[in-house]
DNA sequence: CACCATGTTCCTTG
DNA sequence: CCAAGGAACATGGT
């Protein structure tokens, strides 16, 4: 359940659990996953390696191992829509969808992923079109303001854009738009300068308390199924069903007006929003 | 069976 | 050349 707090929490999870652990095998059972790497390019790189961090860039996870010589020390992985990754005990059943298999001394170090449409590869080309992470000192009003002139593409549409902003996704978009009381059908190029204030403030707000959200749900990554998981109603995240203001919550009152909320598609994506709140 | 789903990339259209 | 829209990828849940 991937967009840039998912996988941040994910990545403070993982990173004290395989900072220090050596790769003593690759098992590779979809090799798709590894586009446009191969599985004995991925192997070759890894066995006999030790992890030295975990760290995120937009929705990727960096993994950087020790250094070996001039070999590459860094791979990456995205989680798609559907990806997963955990470590379990290495004589554990392994789920239905698993994908590749990094085996630690004791653990195993799963990426499974139903829909495939994850990634765990060597090549970091993808990183490079990246824009600025919420946080950071080059994103400011000015910088949307700048990259939205002469946009006409709706401003939710262009939050999705992970050359403006990396990170956000179809989820956090609804609920960053709530928040900046802004009309998701906005062109993004008639934005003022208040109104990229308020998006600049609500991107890092929701992101960072969606991250503190994540860090407090009770997760069990071993098992597999529940770990990392905002929605759905089994027993790991019971009681944190409310996350959302508006995303997923259509015909339901908006809580700051007590309006119905309401739902429409932009590029194939459905987007949530309260028509009283966001007339902007 | 129909429709929906957290993402990215590639191709086509204007 | 660029902006914008849509398909493709592949599977599971409702």
């Amino acid at each position: 359940m991937p967009e840039l707090p998912e996988v941040e929490v994910l990545v403070r999870h993982l990173a004290p659990r395989l900072v220090g652990k050596r790769i003593e095998g690759v098992r590779v059972l979809h090799p798709k996953l590894l586009r446009p790497n191969t599985p004995s390019e991925l192997a070759q790189a890894l066995v006999g390696r030790v992890f030295e961090s975990v760290s995120r860039r937009a929705k990727y996870l960096l993994f950087h191992l020790t250094p070996d010589g001039s070999s590459k020390c860094l791979f990456v992985g995205h989680l798609g829509m559907t990806g997963r990754m955990f470590l379990q005990p290495r004589d554990s059943q392994l789920p239905r969808h698993t994908g590749v298999i990094l085996d630690l001394s004791n653990e195993a170090f799963v990426f499974e992923d139903p829909r495939r449409f994850g990634r765990l590869q060597l090549d970091t080309t993808s990183l490079s079109t990246l824009g600025p992470e919420p946080w950071d000192d080059k994103l400011t009003p000015k910088w949307l303001i700048d990259r939205f002139l002469g946009c006409r593409q709706s401003i939710k549409v262009k939050l999705l854009d992970q050359t403006v902003v990396a990170g956000i996704g179809n989820i956090y978009a609804s609920e960053i738009l709530h928040r900046s009381r802004i009309s998701p059908v906005h062109p993004s190029g008639t934005l003022n300068l208040h109104q990229c204030s308020q998006l600049h403030q609500s991107i890092q707000s929701i992101l960072t308390e969606a991250i503190l959200t994540g860090t407090r749900i009770p997760l069990d990554f071993a098992r597999g199924i529940e770990g990392l998981f905002y929605f759905g109603t089994d027993s790991a995240t019971t009681g944190y069903e409310e996350r959302f203001s508006v995303y997923g919550r259509l015909g339901m009152p908006c809580l700051q007006c007590g309006t119905s909320i309401q739902k429409i598609v932009q590029s194939a994506r459905s987007t949530y929003y309260c028509p009283t709140c966001q007339l902007g």
